[in-house]
DNA sequence: TATTTTTGTAATTGATTAATCACTAAATTT
DNA sequence: AAATTTAGTGATTAATCAATTACAAAAATA
């Protein structure tokens, strides 16, 4: 059985703070509860992350680190790259949930440094399948690019907010 | 000049809940922020609005009345259905900033009051697009209402965050 | 084994803010 | 002009919570 070392526990925080955020959102969550998912005492929360603020940086930015990851992971030929990029983001929304919940939350939050935080986010995911589909010879890629991010951020709202009928049930 | 009659009034505190709201969100907006703005007294925003929930459950309806009475207000020859609909949007969100902004405030906030009136006008504006695309014989209207749903939810963030990059500028 | 470091908690604080209360002045009605 | 309703404010309260402090026990080290 594994030790309780630093660095876990510090992956646990994030982990309970991941899902207390996903459930009440930034401002609704306290730190006791997310300490109390974490199985530890609240101020001890603040060991490992000097702020509130600066654990949901954390959490925000793995949510985008994730779906980044995912996307440059897909491989596929020219013509299916679309399809296997939408079957890449349907499979980890499935196995990380709390992270399409935390990167909605992260979008309307108004504190500066999270809104940094999810500007670079969503800008990184735009540039990079941009590329991605212009390598692939997609016709006008700039309008897919957008199109298909605001397809994948409509799915999170729709997830997010438990209303499945926003988006189209058969796919194209 | 007009006397201030009591549902001036009321509309005077709505139009500076709109304001405050879209600058600092929903839990950062203080009701002191929103009397200021009116000219008024703290407290006296509560003989108009019960509680600061109230305020901003007028205030995210309003926003999707408009944009939903916008939409309908929309003549258009089939052929130019959507390019219609996307110019009376985007007039629409140069007139009324703030409501747009309230709009991506609503869709995060967890308070489950909120919440419905934004899962309500969510659903309306996707119903009435999608009705309107098929009487206009739209090929696959039901993913081009979402994608046209789903690229002004992405306007609209866009918009919030001061990110212009998200969207792509030359149209279609 | 004495000392220091690490891991952890209980108790408290300090700031914020929605909402209420207690009241006054001005209109309006009788 | 007395009585009542309407419009409005200053002061207060009651609750919440992030963050700090002060401490204790266990582990590691010398």
């Amino acid at each position: 059985m594994a030790k309780s070392t630093k660095e876990n526990r510090k992956e646990e925080i994030l982990e309970a703070g991941l899902e207390v955020f996903a459930e009440k959102g930034y401002y609704n969550a306290t730190t006791a509860q997310v300490a109390e998912k974490a199985a530890i005492s609240q101020p001890y929360v603040f060991r490992f992350f000097k702020t509130k603020e600066e654990l949901f940086i954390a959490a925000l930015d793995r949510a985008f680190e994730r779906i980044l990851q995912t996307f440059k992971n897909v491989e596929a030929k020219p013509y299916q790259l679309v399809a296997k990029m939408i079957e890449a983001y349907e499979e980890l929304s499935e196995l990380h949930p709390n992270e399409i919940a935390v990167q909605v939350i992260g979008v309307s939050v108004t504190e500066k440094p999270i809104q940094d935080i999810a500007k670079k986010g969503l800008s990184q995911i735009r540039r990079y399948t941009l590329e991605r589909f212009k390598a692939a010879g997609v016709k006008d890629a700039e309008r897919e690019a957008s199109t298909f991010l605001a397809r994948g951020m409509l799915c999170n709202i729709s997830y997010f907010l438990d209303l499945p009928e926003l988006i189209d049930g058969k796919g194209k």
